[in-house]
DNA sequence: ATTCTTGCAAAGCCTTTGCAACTGC
DNA sequence: GCAGTTGCAAAGGCTTTGCAAGAAT
């Protein structure tokens, strides 16, 4: 995982989850799987897939449940503190909440998720929303293709293909 | 759908079809409803997903199977001729072959594809790829938010609202 | 004639949902 | 105690696939 700047936040993940389900139209509540997921979803900075979010929280012994995931997936993304993204065969989870907007380079040998910043992106999208009075909701930037260490791996065994 | 630039080719849809069909591997053949959906798709140049081609193409009386339009689809993707977006929702198709690169605008409300061109947008994905050493492949990039139309439409019925 | 493609229906995959039991507030 | 949540299993939506019949070369 590459470093990126986290945000400065006031509140806990947690904090803010309260808050959104507290702002439902019908008060929403707030239970020990939830939090169970927010706690172990924000004790580690990766991105996830539904499916190994159950396996690694059953692995450490967590009580969850696969409808109860997936709803509460839908839940935290509704409420901006995870971001949805669809890399066409998979989608993923990572987080929004506390985290800087970046995009990704998403490699297809290994799976890697390589975060990066652009400024030039931000503008960029201004402007094209501008010029088409669009009004801009969110957008999805992956980049695919190999990423640097595959890219080594495979000029070694090329190499070594030669022998 | 907006307006841009056609790409010189010096190959019909059909012919590079073919190519791609004589080269692979195993020689595969080119069969009639693929010939018709060939011609069908590029007949006309718009987003599509596999259900309104098939729709489409039944309702002017061609005759296609679901399971052959999606091996059928999958092949003119590999052959470069598609492209596919993911929506996240929908998966669509558009022509890749005779076309600029481009990207996506996507209104959330009507569903329209509003196409633009940026030329930032290459120079940016190379200098982000070359930075991490990273070896392109492709992207995908959506913009998600409300196009013109339907902002003008909101905002008269917002102004009817108050009467 | 041989080998690939088609069409059907079945299976796969991921995600959502109906409903009865349960739990947070 | 009431209203929302959970868990199960079933259903959904989209896409792929096994196989026998059919078509391309």
């Amino acid at each position: 995982m590459n470093a990126l700047p986290a945000v400065e936040v006031s509140q806990t993940p947690e904090e803010k989850f309260r808050e959104y389900l507290a702002s439902r139209p019908r008060t929403q509540r707030y239970t020990t799987q939830q939090r169970d997921m927010v706690k172990y979803i924000f004790s580690k900075h990766n991105h996830f897939d539904a499916d190994e979010l159950i396996d690694e929280m059953k692995r450490e012994s967590f009580r969850v449940s696969r409808a109860t995931v997936y709803r509460t997936l839908n839940k935290l993304v509704d409420a901006s503190l995870l971001r949805r993204i669809n890399l066409g065969d998979r989608t993923v989870y990572e987080h929004d909440y506390g985290y800087a907007q970046h995009d990704h380079l998403h490699c297809e040998q290994c799976g890697a998720m390589i975060e990066f910043e652009n400024t030039e992106v931000e503008q960029m999208i201004r402007d094209v929303c501008q010029q088409q009075h669009f009004h801009y909701i969110g957008h999805s930037f992956v980049i695919r293709g190999i990423c640097g260490n595959c890219n080594r791996a495979r000029m070694t065994k090329r190499r070594l293909d030669l022998v």
